[in-house]
DNA sequence: TCAGCGACGATTTTT
DNA sequence: TCGTCGCTGA
């Protein structure tokens, strides 16, 4: 096979996985065994077979992985062939099947995507007003138990506790009153339209003929009804993934699915990737050592490719700034040592909570690092605020955004006025924005809100008429809004220092030449807001740019790799996390520490700390079950005291007692 | 209506 | 320890 990618740099396995196109196709690929590369190969094949690319749909997780498939792709086909292609995650493809068709379920084609903060406000205030505040009842519990029983395809009204249950009915009418959907609404309004509509479910099925999922086993239930829906005969449906490495349980991640996939598509062709190009035959051996205790698994073992290595050091340290330092001055010098750029190192933690003490020692050595995903780009509250405006302006009907940016900044348009806003307008059936611009409303209001509601009106059919005429492009307008209603003010004032409030002018501006960026290209305001609302991290493109090493939760290096590895924290009550302990799910734990491991290529260190910092007090802490069930042939045992008391001049010796005495009196 | 202060509580988080 | 939430006084 000429061209496009050379089946000689395949091993049997992947080849046998690119080969086969048709029907169901179950890869098991275990970690660093070329998973991407046989899966954009695969794709790349079908091309090469003569399937058209508009017939090729692939899912990804996440937009990122989504335009890395699509790039690799491009890469070996055609780049025409590979933008003719279908390649996005599953909540974008259901706000595709739903622009098309939702008004079939009763929608206004013109939806709003709610995000999970959204979704907070939305139920606080229900909470409040069906009087369940006494009670402490959290938002976020309410919301994840709806959102459970979204994902496992179980109807919200009838959740077991009684109260919950009239939330989430309470909850899904407010969304419809508002015209707008969450992130599992698509999924589930989606699933609905191909089951309920036979034509729209087979012309997506004539379309989409050729269909790969990636990192299945995050997929819920509702997706494999969504995939079930969408994937007819004869089947071409190409799911890959790894059990091992599902760590997504507590967000309604369903295992079954790939342990059980022969239930859902008949015969499937099941390759297993088990070559390992990424790690050394130690830190390998380590990390199945470990995972083989897991009950319930697809039976594979990962076989190294690179022999020997060194062995994997379980470090103890008598509490957790200690640890921190031991890993900030060992990667000072093992870069001077071996020459290695920071980007070799990372640190891996179970909680964000751990990061502080990780990023003083960093700072204190004046090691660059970078911090991933601490918070999402598109949940800061700027971003957020900034493109409720922006939907807002394309239509001042839609009620989230509307609510939202109505007194932020404050402009004398309060909470009772907003309640009475909302009451009017869910009596008559019309939008908040029509409410306020209803005489019979605003003659309601006493003088102030009256006034204030009247030119708030006034600016934004001012400033949408601008950008209706295309008196100047959309981004200027909205920048200029933003700025004569005092929000860019405002936000700067709400700051603590100053570089919050860089921060956060920059945050407004990355979003606002995104939005020029469609602008220039045509593309309408409401294609911009769907893939906002979708987006992952922005902020995570440029963190590829960005240098230093790396500081990460376990969750989020899923998928990555790095030559050297810090896994920090084995302690029993944070890996395995107490929670987990409590709820039985030390498994999901073990896989995390299995993704850790697995994490490093040449050189592995896990601690343990005998104390440790939570929340300002010093706790005592014991070494993690994990580490008895490693088995010992390629490990290390050592502690702080032991490296410390090899290697150390006196100078820093006294440091230390000094540190030690401090560690004691405490 | 809004800014400012004290109490409270706190995994992981692809969309 | 630190950020969020709710209450209070202006």
């Amino acid at each position: 096979m000429a061209g496009a990618f050379s089946f000689d740099s395949l091993n049997r396995a992947q080849r046998q996985a690119v080969a086969t196109l048709d029907g169901p196709v179950l890869i098991l690929a275990g970690a660093g065994t070329g998973k991407t590369r046989t899966v954009t190969c695969r794709i790349a094949n079908m091309l090469e077979q003569g399937i058209p690319p508009e017939n090729i749909l692939a899912v990804t997780f996440t937009n990122k992985a989504a335009s890395e498939m699509r790039e690799r792709i491009g890469g070996m086909v055609s780049k025409k062939k590979a933008e003719a292609m279908t390649v996005c995650t599953f909540h974008s493809l259901c706000v595709r099947l739903l622009r098309g068709g939702i008004e079939k379920l009763g929608y206004k084609k013109n939806f709003s995507i709610c995000s999970g903060t959204d979704q907070i406000g939305i139920l606080k205030q229900l909470i409040v007003r069906m009087g369940g505040s006494d009670e402490k009842l959290k938002a976020e519990v309410v919301l994840s138990a709806i959102s459970n029983a979204k994902n496992a395809g179980r109807d919200v009204a009838k959740l077991e506790d009684d109260f919950f249950a009239q939330l989430a009915v309470a909850y899904q009418n407010e969304l419809r009153a508002r015209n707008a959907v969450d992130f599992d609404d698509l999924l589930l309004l989606a699933e609905e339209l191909l089951r309920e509509h036979a034509d729209v479910r087979e012309h997506f099925r004539k379309t989409y003929t050729h269909v790969t999922v990636d990192e299945f086993q995050d997929t819920n239930s509702l997706q494999m009804c969504l995939l079930q829906q969408l994937v007819g005969e004869p089947y071409h449906v190409c799911v890959v993934g790894d059990d091992d490495q599902s760590i997504y349980g507590w967000r309604g991640a369903e295992v079954a699915n790939i342990l059980q996939f022969e239930k859902f598509f008949p015969d499937p062709t099941v390759i297993r990737l088990e070559e390992n190009y990424r790690s050394t035959h130690a830190i390998l051996h380590t990390a199945n050592s470990l995972i083989r205790r897991n009950a319930g698994r697809r039976e594979k073992e990962l076989r190294a490719t690179i022999a020997g290595g060194e062995p994997v050091r379980i470090v103890g340290m008598p509490g957790d700034e200690e640890e921190a330092e031991f890993i900030a001055e060992e990667i000072l010098s093992l870069k001077a040592s071996e020459k290695r750029p920071w980007e070799d190192f990372a640190v891996l933690f179970r909680t964000n909570g751990q990061s502080r003490k990780l990023e003083e020692a960093m700072r204190h050595l004046k090691i660059p690092y970078r911090m991933v995903g601490a918070q999402s780009f598109y949940d800061r509250r700027e971003v957020r605020d900034v493109l409720a405006y922006v939907e807002v302006l394309d239509d001042p009907n839609a009620d989230v955004p509307l609510l939202r940016i109505l007194n932020s900044p404050p402009r004398g348009i309060g909470q009772a006025t907003t309640v009475m806003a909302t009451d009017f307008s869910r009596e008559r059936g019309s939008s908040v924005w029509q409410a306020l611009c209803d005489p019979e409303f605003t003659d309601l209001l006493s003088s102030r809100p009256r006034n204030a509601i009247a030119s708030f009106v006034a600016e934004i059919v001012a400033a949408k008429m601008k950008i209706d005429g295309k008196v100047a492009p959309a981004n200027q307008v909205v920048h200029d809004y933003l700025d004569s209603c005092g929000y860019l003010d405002w936000m700067g004032r709400n700051c603590k220092n100053d570089t919050e409030r860089t921060q956060r002018g920059e945050s407004v501006h990355e979003v606002m030449s995104e939005l020029a960026k469609y602008v220039k290209k045509g593309k309408s305001l409401r294609k911009f807001l769907d893939d906002s609302a979708l987006a992952s991290d922005r902020e995570d493109d440029d963190l590829e740019k960005k240098q230093g090493a790396t500081l990460i939760t376990l969750h989020a290096s899923k998928g990555l790799e790095f030559p050297v590895v810090y896994l920090v924290g084995l302690e029993e009550g944070f890996l395995p996390h107490r929670r987990s302990i409590e709820e039985g799910t030390k498994d999901e734990e073990r896989r995390l520490l299995y993704v850790g491991i697995t994490r490093a290529q040449k050189r592995l260190a896990m601690t343990y700390c005998m104390a440790r910092t939570k929340w300002g007090q010093q706790i005592g802490c014991t070494p993690s079950s994990f580490i008895p069930e490693l088995d010992e042939e390629h490990l290390i045992h050592t502690s702080w005291d032991d490296i410390m008391g090899a290697e150390v001049s006196d100078d820093e010796l006294g440091d230390f007692f000094g540190e030690m005495d401090e560690f004691l009196k405490s």
